[in-house]
DNA sequence: ACAAAAGTGTTTCCTTTACACCCATGT
DNA sequence: ACATGGGTGTAAAGGAAACACTTTTGT
């Protein structure tokens, strides 16, 4: 195995060495604030000293692509419910700094991923707000690497998923108030997809939410039935196409 | 830089190194047998030698990962309108049988990418059909790796294209008869989602296509207005949630 | 004249949209 | 009692599904 690859290399030596790293575009949404919010380090290190980018990490021995994102993110914060998927790879050659000539072309690919955590319960760990922070998905600034690609196609993928999967459902307590969902929804949407009596027939008609009957009160008004996310009821639906919303 | 690199080895000396490679699951609908077919060839060297799989490469330095898509595109088939775009990026330990634990970590990591071309127009260039062929979508061996998974993600990639992107104006020639894409979209997404005159209507609401005023006569029969997709229509609609068919 | 392929129209049904209204609770 | 947030209902508009029908060609 060890000969066939040494066959390989001098039939054609021009193959690129690669450092594999992961980068997380990771998203949570402010229903308060109502806006959508993506999470930034300050870099520590060269290259890029100083500036904002994503979480990530090199891929290390015996270590899957997930396994290395899962470990970033876990350095990061803490946090109960969370959504992760591979976003983009991005390989292209000149794409990292440290790509300098004279590095006998090692290259540095990164696998983005996309990840949807609850805002309010999100734990920053370790760092200060100097160095790690939340900054609204309209008011990025200029980014490490090609950083900036990575925000703006986990965007649009957040807004995708919301429309066509139950990703709101991974990111919401056990139980939660049809307000909740909605204003999630609208955040980020924005307030001109359905109004909230509209959104309300169309969530329930898909007969994936179940009433607990529990209530939940909040100073005035009627109070707001909790439900839950019936996993067993969305199953037959999964791989079909369906639209929430 | 150099230097750099050698102290992150020394800080951490568990890193991995790759060899990435690009996979592409490339697609082409036979609309006279109304069937989707994919790519396959047989491998001609170890390891999983006599396996079919997905044309596939190494990449080399200089190379982007989509050049290396498009370079093991142009060498194993010829062909006019292609559409191509990244698939998914696999990237797991142990994924490749030339990871063994001898070779000092070493790892294969592969980038997919799905390709779409137009059947009737490609050439398969040098190989013969016991080494290169077009296998229906439904009748896919067991491959080489985890290109069967590569294949089932890409066909799925497929039938979402086709609803709510234009690829088929991708694939299909300059003009077009309406019948020509309702057959194509046919062949992907079965007979069961609208029939011919339904299908007429809504395409053409999309006012994307225009009408050449050329008519194809084909035999006997009434003959058919040649159209265009018109790109220009179509610019202020990208980006835009829109749904073809 | 007739078959074959292309294209048009119509009727029915269902979903979406916009909006008005009723219900339960705290102060 | 009334303000506040939660929940229900309905009428009008729009789009999808099914299917009948007309048009234009070759033989």
């Amino acid at each position: 195995m060890v000969n066939g690859e040494e066959q390989q290399q001098s039939i054609c030596n021009a193959l690129a060495e690669f450092k594999v790293g992961v980068d997380n575009a990771i998203f949570s949404v402010d229903v308060a604030e109502n806006r959508v919010l993506v999470l930034l380090l300050k870099r520590q290190g060269e290259p890029d000293l100083g500036q904002w980018s994503l979480p990530g990490t090199l891929v290390r021995r015996g270590e899957s692509l997930e396994d290395a994102a899962y470990r970033v993110l876990s350095e990061k914060i803490s946090v109960q419910n969370l959504y992760l998927e591979q976003l983009y790879t991005f390989g292209g050659p000149a794409r990292d700094p440290r790509e300098s000539p004279q590095s006998f072309g090692v290259r540095y690919l990164s696998v983005s991923y996309f990840a949807l955590v609850q805002h309010e319960e999100v734990q920053l760990l370790a760092e200060s707000a100097e160095t790690m922070a939340w900054f609204p998905c309209d008011r990025v600034p200029k980014l490490a690497f090609d950083h900036n690609e990575m925000v703006k196609y986990g965007y649009q993928r957040l807004r995708n998923k919301l429309e066509y999967s139950p990703v709101a459902f991974e990111v919401l307590p056990e139980t939660f108030t049809l307000n909740e969902v909605y204003q999630l929804y609208t955040a980020v949407l924005g307030e001109n997809f359905a109004d909230y009596s509209n959104f309300r027939s169309r969530i329930l008609k898909l007969g994936v939410l179940c009433d607990t009957g529990m209530k939940l009160s909040r100073g005035a008004g009627r109070p707001a039935s909790l439900y839950r996310f019936d996993s067993e009821a969305f199953a037959p639906l999964k791989d079909k196409p369906m639209i929430f919303i």
